[in-house]
DNA sequence: CTGATGACCGGAATGGTATTCTGGTCATCA
DNA sequence: TGATGACCAGAATACCATTCCGGTCATCAG
């Protein structure tokens, strides 16, 4: 067995630093392994002790960014239950991802960066939608009268992504119209989700404060998943 | 002068037919401009009389798909001066949109069809932002309290485009999850767009009453727009 | 004995060139 | 006078020779 010792930790992170670098330098196709190895200071056949392709190293890039992402949201949380509401998960989810060039090429698909990896068989970029919306997170949300009473969950499943891709995707297309700011942007985007899926009159603290430990569990949980995904040839990943 | 003889114009929709039917079965890329002639039983040196190139040709075949939309979306609000809420304006757009291949196509850019012409030069798609949300009509909305009070109309600007893409785009990136129908996916469209834009309490008919006229001008007019743009050489076009 | 390494292999990407194809023009024709 | 299709230049394609690189594994160092 080769993790769990510290000194794999840091190996794994130098390879992932320098892969993160280079692919935010040249782009997915241009980095080879070869210079990945060489800038963290490893062999190549190194890389392959840690995870098993190319693909997967780049993926448990995105996955350690997305660690990194979600430890921030959690801590918000702790810091003030009224931070589980989706509009404001999602303010912040938005303007994390965008502020990390790495999930910010992920979320907005930017072929620049990260061309050839999209089209990745089947593999949906950090399975955006389950990172996006947890099923147990808006479950928890209904329980506790934090969703509009008269949405059904599952058409949540679609509206939610189809709203939050709008704003993660319309850049390029707006062009030469008003230029918002990132902030004012995902002002916009909580202000779109507090009207469409949240009730009209705010719930009280009791709720927020009741629903809290839980919600902080499911993304406790996704958190070491990513964890997972970025460190460790052993572990699953498929 | 060209224009304006019957006989013209119908040539011109046997070209347009011709284009419409072979890019939807081979593709932007592959259809030339032989065949299309070919097709509608006239020389290439005509197609030329009608468009000065073959970009203009295929962007015509757009906008005639356009009016085509616009007529059954002006149709409908004629019947019923309700239908000029944004909501189910957009419910009716996505509908029809979605249900006519070639503007699908271009609202989803699809690549398998447009390939190519999807990376035209600044050439936006149809503009799709100006079709889509027009300040005017907006602004006739807004003054007749048909939009939230609280909101800033310029923040539309962004935010409406914003939420219509992603229900236009996300398809691709849900998969195996819950397929919905084409109309519950508007029905879901709609009922975001009336939360997050409109009064929470329906405004009564005479708002919606008064306001039709000039909402349906608008509309007139921009189908107007389109119809110029699918016709005729002489016309600007830019 | 264990974990790290880099030479090596095969297939995929790339570059260069000969050939074909096609958008757009315009002299000619009906 | 409006329509046509032969024609041209440049772009796209096909082909092949060469380079490149992901992944393996025999070998080595500690």
């Amino acid at each position: 067995m080769t993790e769990s010792q510290p000194g794999q930790i840091d190996r794994a992170d130098r390879i992932l630093d320098a892969a993160k670098e280079l692919l935010l330098r040249w782009g997915y196709r241009r980095v080879t392994i070869d210079e990945i190895a060489r800038h963290a200071g490893v062999g190549k056949g190194t890389v392959y002790l840690h995870w098993r392709s190319r693909e997967q190293l780049f993926f448990a890039v995105g996955a350690r960014e997305a660690v990194a992402m979600l430890t921030a949201v959690v801590a918000a949380m702790r810091q003030d239950p009224k931070e589980i509401a989706l509009h404001r998960y999602m303010r912040r989810f938005f303007l994390e991802a965008m502020s990390r060039p790495v999930l910010r090429a992920i979320f907005t698909r930017d072929g620049d960066v990260l061309d050839r990896f999209l089209s990745s068989p089947a593999r949906r970029p950090l399975q955006s939608s389950k990172l996006l919306a947890s099923r147990e997170y808006l479950g928890v949300l209904a329980d506790n009268g934090l969703l509009r009473a008269d949405l059904r969950p599952a058409d949540l499943d679609y509206t939610l992504p189809a709203v939050v891709f709008g704003f993660f995707g319309i850049d390029p297309f707006l062009a030469d119209e008003v230029e918002l700011s990132l902030p004012d942007k995902a002002d916009q985007l909580a202000d779109t989700l507090r009207h469409a899926f949240e009730p009209a009159k705010p719930p009280s603290s009791a709720r927020f404060a009741a629903a809290a430990p839980p919600v902080i569990a499911v993304f406790d949980g996704h958190t070491d998943d990513y964890r997972r995904a970025a460190y460790g040839a052993s572990t699953d990943q498929r």
